[in-house]
DNA sequence: GCCATACTTAGGTATGTGCCTAAGTATTAT
DNA sequence: ATAATACTTAGGCACATACCTAAGTATGGC
């Protein structure tokens, strides 16, 4: 059990969901406003600010509120956790590949 | 609405859970048999099963039946639809960073 | 001061998820 | 043939999660 497998856990716990991921891809562009990320959504304030807690617990977003217009950022490098977790579940295949600099092969074909 | 959505969903979801991302750190190593997956976890076999499903319906593992024995196995580049999705989270400031190859400085300081 | 705005808090519900036990089924060993 | 092994299927239970509405609480504009 590595160090970081409670940010980890978290932070995969908080992308599980679409509405999360969504509003993550929304901050990626830049800083925006709780009604302003609500917008989009169908979906009560309420509903939506919860998942905002959720990923600022999780460490992925951060808020201060001015006045009465809370303002949320995606935290740089926070997904950072996730990217070093992936690294470590390459498969022997997939090392060897790499050291190759070879882009390996699916075994099942499937379109991204 | 990018065309990997349903697929990064599932990859997300199943990863969402402890047990499952365990299952996947074991496997990354090697394949392995059901029984052998399941003896590290203090968990009645069916629920162990339920998981492996998960992560088969994720497409993130294969397994195949031979006999009584079923093998399962990571299924290489099934993770990369997350790397792709992450590689698009990245804030304008790590953008920039990239661009001059400096590693970013996180807002909140968070040991990994 | 008064009202609109921008959240926030406090509940409540419905579905999903993770786990279990009990009872199969298929395969291999004796 | 009998029995042990290796899953599998079926059903159930408890708690978590994602939503909602209704009723706050500040803050800013008039």
């Amino acid at each position: 059990m590595p160090k970081y497998y409670d940010e980890l856990d978290a932070v995969l716990r908080a992308l599980a969901d679409p509405t999360r991921r969504a509003i993550v891809e929304r901050l990626a562009k830049s800083p925006a406003v709780v009604s302003e990320l609500a917008e989009p959504f169908s979906m009560a304030l309420p509903s939506l600010m919860q998942h905002l807690r959720v990923l600022e617990n999780a460490g992925l977003v951060t808020s201060q509120k001015h006045g009465r217009v809370r303002t949320v950022s995606l935290r740089p490098g926070s997904l950072d956790v996730l990217h070093l977790w992936l690294g470590e579940q390459r498969t022997p295949a997939e090392r060897h590949a790499d050291r190759l600099g070879i882009h390996p092969i699916r075994t099942t074909p499937k379109e991204i």
